[in-house]
DNA sequence: TAGTGGTCTAGACCACAGC
DNA sequence: CTGTGGTCTAGACCACTAG
């Protein structure tokens, strides 16, 4: 089984990238249903006039997904439920206005401020290093969801609020020119002490998702310390794990 | 730079992993530390008599483990802090003793019961569907730590009380010869009713993390689906991202 | 036995970064 | 300009699975 793929020789996107994600949309739309077996490599690269190892490639990235198996001797085949991977590196801001969630923000504090031990070690800088700091309210469909602080490392790119209040921080360090790439998380849980009970709407007690992560660019640089705190009667982490 | 590396060629074991886990193991020792820019991937091949995609392979893997990061145009750098990854397709009895936190395990219950709704759902099966249900208390250095339901689908493998209190449930499917390759999980957080209380040696409504996870082998089956509860004063999860 | 994915080779051209 | 990683080719042999 194969689903119709077009590959396009003039496009600057790879080969394996466009095969991939027309992939990857044949199995959202359904055109390719759990259980499915998909063509043998050779196969596939025949028909399109590409060779084995850009295929492959292809195929490699949905498996790194946990959209499809290989099972040597047998076969491609499509997994159950490929529901979209969430804890991808996107920001919570995305997460919820690409599910139509209609995300907003309040700014509680952007300031520059003397970096908190935990913050500079987690950036790698000296306590007392003068940092940006945020801290956002942010919502979804009117109630709140998580409180969100940041602290990022100078130079830092322009930021206010009015930007911030529209935008996920992510993107705004994006298209600052930050390119993240990779992020190392820990995610616990706590309850709700008064002011935190106070902001998210919540009884004193109530659970609460941690999660604290630090992301870094393509040059190893920290760029960005973040300590969230979610409502966890309103959300939920997903992750897809993979064996090799 | 560029750590000592030897291949041995009549081994089994692939060229490209042999040389990923020399690199990570560099890297874990410190013989390649934070920063230190990697010899390019043309130079490692010839010196190693291996051809470019291989090298290119076994440091894409370590690249997935965000370990390292590669930029066009200048090279291939250790990233800082290359902590273990958690979160990897290991039980939590593995892990605890791996870092040497001596395991240990009440199987509260190990029965064949009609499924519940929920966990029929997970596994794709109709409720009441017979199923192995398993529910153990898993302490660390003494402590309580998590408390662990599983349902497991037949044909299910001969579990005894004895194996589950000596052995993680990963370890056993393994050697039962089910093969889990890819998970999902859902995480969230609540708080500690009564009876969590008491087995974990908790206060009422002290903070858990709870994850939701379901397991499927190479063939698409899903052969577990467990729901588990943790202390969150003991245990937080690790989590590394990366983009592309 | 036939077909699959898993690994590996020896090249090639390109885009990009830094000098 | 040089060197880097990013992509791609056209083969090859192997281990494994199924019929």
């Amino acid at each position: 089984m194969r689903p119709r793929i077009e590959v396009d020789r003039s496009s600057p996107i790879p080969l394996y990238f466009q095969v991939a994600e027309q992939i990857a949309e044949a199995i959202r739309t359904g055109e390719l249903a759990p259980g499915d077996q998909l063509d043998s490599e050779v196969q596939i690269a025949e028909s399109l006039g590409l060779s084995r190892p850009t295929v492959r490639q292809a195929i490699g990235h949905l498996v790194d997904r946990g959209m499809i198996v290989r099972r040597r001797g047998v076969g491609t085949q499509i997994l159950p439920m490929p529901v979209r991977r969430e804890m991808e590196l996107t920001s919570l801001h995305d997460d919820l206005a690409r599910s139509g969630r209609a995300p907003a923000t309040d700014v509680l504090l952007l300031a520059r401020v003397p970096a908190e031990p935990e913050a500079a070690a987690a950036l790698g800088l000296a306590a007392g290093t003068p940092v940006t700091k945020v801290v956002r309210l942010r919502r979804s469909q009117g109630e709140p969801l998580a409180v969100m602080r940041n602290w990022l490392p100078e130079p830092v790119p322009p930021l206010t609020e009015e930007v911030l209040e529209t935008r996920g921080l992510y993107e705004v360090l994006r298209k600052a020119g930050i390119r993240i790439c990779v992020a190392r998380q820990r995610i616990g849980a706590c309850t709700a002490d008064a002011e935190q009970a106070a902001l998210l709407e919540e009884r004193r007690g109530a659970a609460l998702l941690t999660m604290e992560r630090t992301a870094f660019d393509d040059s190893g640089r920290a760029v960005e310390f973040g300590s969230h705190i979610y409502r966890a009667s309103r959300y939920s982490l997903e992750v897809t794990v993979t064996e090799h």
